[in-house]
DNA sequence: GTCATTGCAAACGCTTTGCATCTGT
DNA sequence: ACAGATGCAAAGCGTTTGCAATGAC
């Protein structure tokens, strides 16, 4: 009832790959791209299944863009947030201790547990900014 | 090219006031039933056509549930983010000064400005994380 | 009258699913 | 051999768009 007895599969170790071969987040159409490129035949839907096991079991991160695709990432990944640019995308990386203090302690204190977070910061970046102005 | 000449409209109102009246993020979708609900005819096109607007000017806040929908609030609302039960759904508001603080502080070393930002908890509740184990 | 706005329905794009086939154990 | 995994193509579903009709100024 608790260990669903994965099998490894040629399929799924390319994707793990994969995604271990990169830092950002990426869509399952990209992913499904890139290993297309590589000559690794993998099906979209077994994509698709993978990318939603492996998040549901936490080994990998999952966010959703602004226009609502879903974007993967290893896990492995120290753990960052995001500062992205709304007008053009750009976006940097930031981490932060206090938050990451704060939103255990917040969730603790409300009976919550294993807690996980999302913190996104979106404004418009210098070049942006100065250009709509 | 800067003052796009908004035009007053039966269902521009409609829609502000619907989401006037709720504290919560609604979806385009449940606007459209509500307003239906209330004999208000508004054309689903155009719900989504001026939430869009609306949420382009700053005047309705965004965000995208785990699933993907787009939802959103009126940015009256006192700012506040969540803590979310995976398993459930039950949501705590919750409010941080000291994120705020921080994304402010963050954004503006990076030199982004027009800032907004986006802060989830996500967790099991006490009865939630009970009944996992 | 002019041009933004609306409504309807068709089109879209990401994601999911049904089902026959294949593969790991 | 059996149960889980895959591939393909079709279906779903929220969202967007084309275009003619409508409404604001």
């Amino acid at each position: 009832m608790s260990d669903p007895a994965r099998r490894p599969t040629r399929q799924r170790a390319a994707l793990t790959a994969a995604l271990g071969r990169c830092e950002d987040f990426l869509s399952a159409q990209e992913i499904h791209a890139r290993l297309s490129a590589a000559g690794e035949h993998v099906g979209l839907a077994t994509v698709y299944r993978n990318l939603q096991a492996m998040a549901a079991d936490r080994q990998i991160d999952v966010r959703r863009t602004d226009d609502g695709e879903a974007v993967y990432r290893a896990c492995s990944t120290a753990h960052h947030h995001h500062l992205v640019c709304r007008a053009c995308g750009r976006t940097v990386e930031v981490t932060a201790p206090a938050i990451e203090r704060w939103a255990a302690r917040i969730a603790g204190d409300h009976g919550f547990v294993d807690v996980s977070h999302t913190v996104e910061v979106t404004g418009l970046c210098r070049p942006c900014g100065a250009a709509r102005r």
